[in-house]
DNA sequence: CCTTGACCTGGAGTGACTCCAGACCGGTAG
DNA sequence: CTACCGGTCTGGAGTCACTCCAGGTCAAGG
């Protein structure tokens, strides 16, 4: 498949793809006799996973060793789990920021509701 | 209280706060008499209050609008509880990333432990 | 006095994209 | 055949939200 439908697949735009391509988090894509990318399907679901895992704060610099681990082959699977470990605890992290966030606006949403109901 | 005392009960670093005073996302911060910054109670009300929108997503346009709503005054709360109603319906998306990529995670670390199960 | 530490300003640097100009290329319409 | 069109390419500039730094001020302590 090409760029456009890779890029709608795994929800990454296309400049990004190609970004993460150039920056080594992508494997060199193979190109068709036009010169033009060709993804297979495991490239789609590698950009999948990086689109999730980008998404939910992982930095650039993980995930460029994340990927360096995945090109070095099975061997390199224990490493690979223990980043995905750490990213999962960065969700919980996230989770916990959104319900202290929710707390934030809920105490400000009273308040507004105080005045409003003030001044009518 | 000075920069750094509000820097640490904000969760703002002081080149953020700094950074948020000449976008105008933070009132002009008044001085004392050695021409360096004193927080109000208010003043950190505030930068406490960015820091929980800006660290669950919400972009510094918004924050922007937000800010010159609550300059305006008590007039503009409709305004501003639609902003904020807005920011929990990004709080939900969040959530929702959060779990959506908890399950790749864990589809991720199923298939490594059958690749190390293999491998023993 | 001299140093230390917190603070100041203006400006450069960073991470992770995002957008764009200018070129190529295969296919359809006139 | 030629003209255009949409999708793709590359390299490079622009953006957002900080973050870091050089060079300077000032108050208090040794």
């Amino acid at each position: 498949m090409r760029i456009s439908e890779a890029s709608t697949k795994s929800g990454l735009s296309a400049d990004t793809i190609r970004y993460y391509e150039k920056s080594g988090i992508v494997p060199p894509i193979d190109r068709g006799p036009d010169g033009l990318r060709r993804f297979s399907p495991e490239n789609l679901e590698w950009l999948t996973l990086l689109y999730w895992l980008r998404k939910t704060g992982m930095p650039m610099k993980e995930m460029q060793r994340f990927a360096s681990f995945y090109r070095q082959g099975e061997a390199t699977v224990p490493q690979r789990r223990d980043l995905l470990l750490k990213h999962e605890q960065r969700l919980q992290e996230r989770r916990a920021d959104l319900a202290r966030c929710e707390e934030v606006l809920s105490y400000k949403l009273a308040a507004y509701d105080r005045i409003e109901g003030n001044r009518s």
